[in-house]
This record gives C-alpha cells, sequence and structure tokens, in this order.
DNA sequence: CCATTATTTTATACTGATTATTATTCAATA
DNA sequence: TATTGAATAATAATCAGTATAAAATAATGG
C-alpha cells in the first residue's frame, strides 16, 4: 500500500507543493498507518526513516496537508473546551472553518440504520451528534 | 432565567456539592449566556460580579458540573490533533470517555429532515457526522 | 452561635501541545 | 551548475489547562 516516489510526485504537483524527502516520508506515514493518528504518532514513525526529523516539520506538513485535502482533520474543534447549559437533547452544527456552533433540532438519525453499523459494545444510550458543514459567514467569504 | 440561591442550593444539594458564591456565579453565567463559550469567556462574564475569582475555580467548577451533569462539554475530543488518510466519505464514532475514534459507514442521516432544520446558508455540501457514545471498553469498565 | 474539620479558593508554578523565529539547507528551474 | 525562493531544523515562545500548597470558607456537631 506504500506510494511509489512518482505517484506522491503528482499528488504534489496537483496542488503546487515542492516535493521533499520529508514531506513524502511524512504522508506514507500517515496513508500506511490506518487509523487516527497524533503528530507526536506520526513523528515517531518518521523518524525511524528520518532520525534527523523535526517535530516542527511534521506540524508544518500535517497542516498543509490537511488544507490542501490530502488528510483530513479528525478534530475540527474549537481548540479549547466549551460548555453548553442547555441539557436538552440536542445536536450541534459545527462550522469547520471558524468552529462556531449552533443547536440543531430534530431527527434526521435513523436509529436502526446507525444501530446496524455500530460495532459490539458500543453504548449509544443518548445519541450526541455533531454535524460540520461550513456557517453562514464562512461560505460566504469563500 | 437567573436561577435563585434557593434553587442552586437544591441542585448543588442533589448532586452532593458544597455551595459556594463563586460555584454559583460560575453557573449563572453559563446558564445565562445561551451559547457555547470557553472557560476564558465565562472568566470574563464572572469577574463582573467576583473581581477576585481566580481562574483555575472558573475550570475547577466548569469540570465539577460536567462531571455531575450540570453541563455539558461540546468538545469531548481528544486535545491533539489527530489525522485520517483515508478520504473515502465517512463519518466517526467518537468515545466520549477515552476519545477513541472509529470509522462508521452507512446512510444513517435523513438528509431531507437535516436539510429542513439547517439555519440559512449554512453550507453542508459535504456532511461529516460524529457521534459520540462510549466505546465497548469504557462502557465495559462502567 | 462557636469550634472543629473538611472542602474550596487563590496564587503561582508547571506541563504539554502547538506556533514562531531564524539560520541553514535544499528543491526548482533556467 | 548557479541562482533563488522555499523548506527544514533547532530552539524559543505561547497558550490552555493542571498541580500544588497556603489561606479562606463551608459544613457539622455541640
Ligand atoms: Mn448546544
Ligand atoms: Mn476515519
Ligand atoms: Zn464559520
Ligand atoms: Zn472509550
Amino acid at each position: 500500500m506504500r506510494l511509489t516516489h512518482e505517484q506522491f510526485r503528482e499528488l504534489a504537483a496537483k496542488h503546487g507543493l515542492a516535493v521533499t524527502h520529508q514531506r513524502q516520508v511524512v504522508y506514507e506515514a500517515v496513508i500506511a498507518s490506518h487509523g487516527h493518528y497524533s503528530p507526536e504518532d506520526i513523528y515517531a514513525a518518521v523518524r525511524r526513516r528520518i532520525p534527523s526529523i523535526s517535530l516542527a516539520t511534521v506540524y508544518n506538513n500535517l497542516r498543509l496537508f490537511i488544507e490542501c485535502g490530502l488528510l483530513r482533520e479528525v478534530t475540527p474543534h474549537a481548540s479549547t473546551l466549551r460548555v453548553d447549559g442547555n441539557l436538552e437533547p440536542h445536536h450541534h452544527l459545527v462550522c469547520s472553518r471558524c468552529k462556531s456552533v449552533q443547536d440543531i433540532e430534530g431527527d434526521f438519525i435513523d436509529l436502526k440504520r446507525l444501530s446496524r453499523q455500530l460495532p459490539v459494545g458500543f453504548d449509544l444510550t443518548q445519541p450526541l451528534i455533531e454535524v460540520f458543514g461550513l456557517c453562514r459567514s464562512c461560505s460566504a467569504k469563500k
């Protein structure tokens, strides 16, 4: 499942990125991981192939890849804690760009289908959903 | 919409919390905010009524209220960035306790109903959903 | 109401994740 | 191959949040 240098070269060209050895190895480490890992995890994996690489380079390139759409960010939230005093069951709409949160109501989840897809043991007693998209002002800007 | 001292006293008793002035004011600030605010935001609001309050007290009490179920946490994610190399459209199951992330597939979203509930201008071009619950090992422990 | 004890608050130090800075090295390209 | 702009590495700085310990306050029993 490892990309050849040629394949990465094409991807980079498509997005206007310079091809560096570090970039290639960082990208391949994420693709090979098949999971949802942190920059530190990726750093540890990449260091096995490039012991001299800097953690900052891993961060820089992960951010770059996310911006270009080569990778997906799994935690597209505000980076700080947010609290909600509204205990009525309700879901949230989160803006992927500005991280704002709005309430959303309504039964738009097919619980039957969802349950069918759940791995065994996963407890969904009170399902809480977040839907990501772009809020009004962010989609207007873009 | 402000709680009386008597009402907060009851809530605290129900959860075995000592009643302090700081606690009452922090709680009321969240309830009065009608939004999804950060500890710093709450701190700023509370300082208007208790100028000498410490930021640590705000953090302590917000955490306490979340644990007791008096407040809901809006950002129940791992506190560090996570990346995903899988660009196929798919959703995520997130464990509210250990923050692990699993992929989940399947059409369990009623897009018609969801669209009906969306505020105007919200761009849901490629809907990404996160479903929160307890993973197998965390629900077993509990 | 007062004294005792447990809890809470404050002030401050500390940690971990991430970003900024800058000198050096490297990739693109002519 | 030489030039030049971009990327990297090393390191300092920042920011959110947590830990610690002394001082203040709340709960409890007389
Ligand atoms: Mn809400
Ligand atoms: Mn995934
Ligand atoms: Zn937005
Ligand atoms: Zn878990």
